[in-house]
DNA sequence: TTGTAAGCGTTATCAT
DNA sequence: ATGATAACGCTTACAA
């Protein structure tokens, strides 16, 4: 039972209920290596008495005493987005049987908390650091200079441009891949496309495939079918984004019986812009998504989009993050610095075979 | 500059570097009450010189020594709920500013799950304890029972039949009335219902509130186009239950012009329903979700819904359990027990005028 | 096999 | 106006 409020039950309290010494008791409750020499019926004493007295031991003194907090911290670029959210879910899962504890901050789209967050986080002294990031956090920043290569310090969810600092994104370039091939097997050759902001790398590589499908198909992608979301701070940006550069699309009168969005946002802006002209998705027009974010599931038409593993990436950086920690400063035994994991097609109903 | 890693930079070593002793140091560094007999010129000294080496406080050994750990403890039912990530964003708002740190564990909508982490983050010593809940969330639970009234504990999101417990709701009764006084008034006479669980109480107040307004305009609510969801734990079985009622309506055949939900999803849920069978949304039949979570924005059309102002239940919850952990045990000056906040409806594009 | 004692970094009480 | 000193609860040499 655990006695919330008033004095907590000590350590000393339990040696004395039990008639043995506090080092005796610490020993025999942590499964120290010196434990191995207590009497059996001594730890059966113990351990009874600990857990009448509903005993817990101070997680501050212990702390104190030997010099590691147990905690990891966790910066979340955005709580509110979906695509951080299911990183954290890896992450949790991971973390949850060893004992660590999560710090969670949360730093609103906003940079400047993310420093200020950073340094709190450090303050409190975690033991390692996972940055999870979508697409609207920035790389930089001073503290950030500082810690990668001094500390456990890993970003998930955006593909860095910067390759000194540990990473764990999807493989972009084969998302690109995948999301114009899914279409293009459809028979759609009029294929619009609306890419993420210039200086993005995780646009740019996705990019990168989309082309890289096209050469060895020989399809010929059409300048004037291609538009480009701007960089941008307010998190749903990709949704007005998406619908205005439809928008713009439409009023060109250039033909696409198909459209590939930078995400999924992107592409529901997209939706509302076909539909807000009177057509069909994806009767009239196929749409594919990326990152398959919840809403693409709920929507209708359900969002054919690309998957990223978001919760497999989670856990792949708190495995890194943890034995960093452990091993104590850097490890450096990974090859690359950045670890890619597969993406996957999710098919379901904004895509379909052109009318021939 | 704060230096990751490597020994930290303790009280002795500025009080040494100033000249003073910790005690003057510590009394400084915290504008304690003694700090207003400390000579201008020293506090000076001392401050700068704390900057100068980067000294932070060892979270640990300050909260060992004065008993308290500047830390509440946010119990969050399903991190990936959005619902649940709109009432944290209040919550960590409302934290900030105070210093106090919330300690974020997420159930992942399992009861075990949450029992467990109940007794962790007491175990942590939280001075307070926050349950972000949403609809799947189970009252009772033995660890819940002896909490409250004994340490400060509130919940927040739903809508608790257990009036001995503190929480912040939304004012169901309020915005079920709201809900159907939106379609009622343009036009619409046939309206279906998608009820929620019978046992949840958030759902009969709602269904009250719907009630009350049929009475007060007589409106006849036929039983036969009413429908209820089911019990569940999936977080997504309001999608798939709002699909399946609406498709067992449709079957009906009885006619019907708009459709409340329970919620978003299971609007969501009805929306793809209708499409599936041939109809249009609203053109066809206008429909109406609740909670107005961010799904309800980008879809197309795009949600018409109530909307709960889960930013401020977030906020108003910290606010008290921040005072009642203040004010040492029990704050019971609030009347009642459970606050409640006014909803507001969010017109978007799901619903439009009957064609007469 | 078990107990004693020192010390982790703070803060608070008491002297000076 | 500032400094000694003890204590918070725990772990870990070292002693017995």
């Amino acid at each position: 039972m655990l006695r919330p409020r008033s004095t907590h039950v000590t350590i000393m309290d339990v040696a004395r209920q039990s008639g043995f010494s506090p080092s005796t008791v610490s020993i025999v409750l942590n499964d120290a290596p010196l434990s191995r020499h207590v009497a059996a019926p001594t730890k059966q004493r113990i351990r009874e008495t600990a857990k009448a007295l509903g005993y817990h031991p101070n997680p501050s003194a212990r702390s104190l005493r030997s010099r590691h907090s147990r905690t990891i911290g966790i910066l979340v670029f955005d709580l509110s987005d979906p695509f951080c959210t299911l990183i954290l879910l890896g992450i949790e899962k991971a973390l949850d049987p060893t004992g660590y504890l999560p710090l969670i901050m949360d730093a609103h789209n906003d940079r400047k908390q993310l420093e200020g967050y950073l340094e709190l986080l450090l303050e409190r002294r975690v033991e390692g650091l996972i940055v999870v990031a979508n697409w609207l956090f920035e790389e930089g920043g001073v503290l950030f200079e500082i810690l990668k290569n001094t500390f456990p310090t890993i970003v998930v969810g955006r593909d860095l441009a910067d390759d000194r600092i540990r990473s764990v994104v999807v493989d972009n370039e084969a998302g690109g891949y995948a999301a114009l091939q899914h279409i293009y097997r459809l028979g759609h050759r009029e294929i619009a496309f609306i890419l993420g902001p210039e200086k993005l790398s995780d646009s740019n590589r996705r990019w990168q495939g989309m082309q890289r499908f096209a050469a060895e198909h020989s399809l010929a992608i059409d300048e004037r079918r291609v538009r480009r979301l701007v960089e941008a701070l307010d998190p749903f940006s990709g949704f007005t984004g998406g619908r205005e550069l439809t928008e713009d699309l439409l009023r060109s009168r250039i033909k696409f019986s198909a459209l590939l969005a930078f995400d999924d946002l992107t592409a529901l802006g997209a939706v509302r812009a076909l539909c807000h002209a009177g057509m069909n998705v994806p009767r009239d027009c196929s749409v594919v998504g990326f990152d398959d974010a919840p809403l693409a599931a709920f929507c209708t038409p359900g969002l054919t989009t690309i998957r990223q593993p978001l919760e497999d990436m989670g856990a792949l950086a708190t495995e890194w993050v943890l034995k960093a920690a452990q091993v104590g400063e850097e490890v450096d035994g990974s090859p690359s610095t950045t670890q890619m994991l597969s993406p996957s097609v999710v098919v379901r109903e904004s895509t379909r075979e052109t009318r021939s």
